[in-house]
DNA sequence: AATACGGGGTT
DNA sequence: AACCCAGTATT
């Protein structure tokens, strides 16, 4: 066995992190702990986790709750579309595999949600198959200890990182090799200000060696951020309010919001008038901006105005999609945090 | 190949 | 402000 891979393995042994799905080896378990992680910092995920396998047990379980469950115990993590997926795929272990997760690879790759990282992770961490995770973490680190110069986000780069990794597991356990390979690039080859000095491959490392640690790894794209200005309409009669559910292919898909406006750059309350429903526009509603909210994502910047619009009269929504809840109701809608953010100062 | 998809954390 | 996180699906 590799030097290199002698060291990073006893380097885990001494040094791992408690977690969860390490306890386990219930496939079911692992996907759910890697869909939970995707992206997403462990410390982020762990409660999510918990939260999925006390609902749901077991892959049954999970196949036969409701889509609109599944979104709401992924509320406030993101990525809604991976709750939709995980329900689907369920489904299909339940319909085709008879409720036992595949143990092929090719096969966990076709499910909804899995994509070759997760695969492999379900391989060797359920299974203990040969498959390297090659997730962010390892990316950084093998380029560093080989001091690869190939950006990691072009995928045509990927097989040259896959076969380094698929000769090095060689001889190894596959379950081990990828936590202390995934584990090594979290906590001491991180990004950021990476711990050298306590790594236990620091003299192997070519990039080190080469004084490239900052450079490496590479990454080519830059992501393009757009504004966007979202008039949220928390139109209120009584003590009942309005929510309703998003069907369009944008964010929050599936998930509930007040209803909402959207203008090409942020308004003021004259303007908004102009742009109400008819239904709303009664003389006798008023109309007050209550909050202004600046909410980031990835891709976004949302300029968020919360506008409090109190009818005086209800008129007829019956057309409209909207919900009527109250201040406890609401809390049963999966919603996304902006929303919930606003919703909380009240 | 490039882009969208959430939200939180670090520097 | 820039970058990253146990990435995947869509365009």
């Amino acid at each position: 066995m590799n030097q290199i891979v002698l060291e990073i393995l006893e380097y885990y042994k001494n040094n791992k992190r408690e977690m969860p799905w390490r306890q386990t080896t219930d496939a079911y378990k692992i996907w759910l702990s890697e869909v939970v992680l995707q992206q997403t910092q462990v410390i982020q995920g762990t409660a999510y986790y918990y939260k999925f396998i006390e609902n749901f047990p077991t892959v049954a379980h999970l196949a036969n709750a409701n889509e609109e469950l599944v979104l709401k115990l992924r509320q406030g993590l993101g990525y809604y579309s991976r709750a939709r997926n995980l329900h689907k795929a369920a489904k299909i272990i339940v319909s085709d595999y008879k409720g036992i997760f595949p143990k092929d690879y090719k096969l966990i790759l076709k499910l909804p949600g899995i994509g070759e990282y997760t695969a492999a992770a379900i391989c060797s961490f359920a299974f203990n198959q040969a498959y390297p995770t090659l997730d962010g973490n390892v990316f950084r680190l093998i380029s560093r200890l080989y001091a690869v110069e190939l950006p990691i986000n072009e995928q045509k780069n990927r097989s040259f990182f896959m076969e380094i990794l698929n000769n090095l597991i060689l001889n190894t356990n596959p379950r081990l090799f990828n936590n202390a390979f995934m584990e090594l690039g979290a906590t001491v080859c991180k990004s950021q200000n990476p711990n050298c000095n306590i790594c236990p491959v620091s003299i192997q490392c070519m990039a080190l060696k080469e004084g490239k640690i900052k450079i490496i790894p590479i990454k080519t794209n830059k992501i393009k951020v757009r504004n966007r200005y979202l008039n949220f309409l928390h139109i209120t009669y009584g003590n009942k309010f309005y929510i309703t559910k998003r069907i369009q292919k944008d964010i929050w898909q599936n998930l509930y919001t007040l209803p909402l406006i959207e203008s090409t750059q942020g308004i003021d309350i004259k303007s908004l008038i102009l742009m109400l429903p008819e239904v709303i526009k009664n003389k006798k509603n008023t109309i007050d901006l209550k909050s202004e909210i600046k909410h980031l994502l990835t891709h976004q910047v949302i300029f968020a105005k919360f506008w409090e619009i109190k009818l005086e009269q209800l008129p007829d929504f019956e057309s409209n999609n909207l919900i009527e809840v109250d201040i406890n109701s609401y809390k049963n809608f999966a919603i996304p945090k902006l929303i919930d953010k606003y919703l909380l100062l009240l």
